[in-house]
DNA sequence: TGAGAAGTGGACGACTGTTTCCACATGCGA
DNA sequence: TCGCATGTGGAAACAGTCGTCCACTTCTCA
């Protein structure tokens, strides 16, 4: 998951032959930036699930604008989280080029689960992003490895316990996001006590055994992903 | 939460001038078996969102018949739930009994978190239990000192570190609730592995501080679970 | 067995949300 | 400024669920 996640899957046309800047005439790209920042406020308040029609009349715009120019439901979840996808990806790099392994390692977790919690619908955004198009297929791909490496390199440090699986990283964003379908007022310090109950446990000198459950296949749970609200 | 939770909230007519035995005529207490038992595999497989038509069908009566029976989503969903509700109560007495505070704790959130899990749902009877009626905040207000009082134990026994706060239990539940939304075959094993770390990061030996966030207030965690799915 | 209370389910109206259509407006390049 | 491709939003068709009404059936007790 590079950082390199950029406004694709957006429903936006091709280009067009007027040579209008952008492909989008300046008064379409003015309400599709409302259209944006009206889905994120009412994504962040409300979660995915919302109504398009309500999004609509906060943007200001008719339903039939907003469908123009987001199909599905999946691509407008998409464009709102574009920032925080890009943000997120920042972190799996950082978290890679850190000296500190176990640094590394614990700072992705604690900035992605944050993220989860900040914005209602941020997980479905990473999972539309991951499911729906070829591409995100293909940034999937990417990014399982380098969380083989962020597990591996935190291992080898000495500092990750021997037992722990990449797809237990998932299993911690599945349940966290059980947390960020709370008001925030909940869910924040709930999941960082929750993560930090995590990290610990996860620490190499934890020496008692984890019950003889065969770890998760990666790619299960990521179909599984789909349909999460 | 003791054992004693039972036929409550069911919207079960008080009783008939005409004597019929249980208050139901045998005809309606069969419908009514049979609108319990479709309604708890439709949730099982479905969730509680599931529309009411469709349980109707499903139990093959009326959807009136169904009204007539069950006011309220929330009323069905407490009567379908009945059974699990009942186990989780005793699971709360045993472990409370168990001479080992330690494994009474262990075992308890061990049996919560796997109802939780095997049937989708269960979470909001638990909650529909204790947010609709006076009889559920009855019913609450009982189990908060009991909870405290499981934490308090083992907390004693020194197996339960102490900083540990009566509200995480109820954070791994929502927690875990995030993982039973999941299909089965992802959401058992997951659900294993995260209350195993969490049991062992919970544990006294452990000596790191949890980062500066006040335990969450019990009530408000409580008054924030309505409204799950 | 018959009177009548209790129970039933098909059908219907209200409501909410999605999606398309189309007459009209607007920005752009010439 | 003009022509027109692009863009717009109101309206309406469509789809699904909820919850109620009521003519009809079934059970119970005397």
């Amino acid at each position: 998951m590079p950082a390199d996640l950029s406004r694709k899957a957006t429903g936006e046309s091709p280009d067009s032959e007027h040579g209008v800047s952008g492909g989008l005439r300046s008064d379409a790209q003015r309400n599709r930036d409302r259209i944006i920042r009206a889905a994120h406020e009412t994504f962040t308040e409300r979660g995915t699930a919302v109504p398009i029609s309500a999004i609509a009349r906060r943007a200001g715009v008719g339903a039939a604008t907003l469908y123009r120019r987001f199909p599905t439901r999946a691509s407008l979840v998409a464009a709102v989280f574009d920032d925080q996808l890009t943000e997120c990806a920042a972190a799996f790099d950082e978290a890679l080029a850190d000296p500190d392994p176990w640094r590394g390692f614990c700072s992705f977790v604690e900035t992605v689960c944050a993220a989860q919690v900040a914005d209602r619908g941020f997980t479905n955004a990473f999972l539309a992003q991951h499911e729906e198009t070829d591409d995100g297929r293909r940034q999937w791909d990417r990014a399982e490895p380098d969380l083989a490496r962020l597990v591996q390199r935190a291992k080898e440090a000495g500092r990750l316990r021997g037992d722990f699986d990449p797809s237990d990283v998932l299993v911690l964003l599945l349940a966290n996001n059980g947390l960020a379908a709370q008001p925030p007022h909940i869910a924040e310090p709930a999941s960082r006590r929750l993560v930090a109950y995590f990290l610990q446990s996860v620490e190499a000198d934890r020496t008692a055994p984890l019950p003889p459950t065969a770890p998760l296949d990666l790619d299960e749970i990521r179909r599984s992903f789909a349909g999460l609200q």
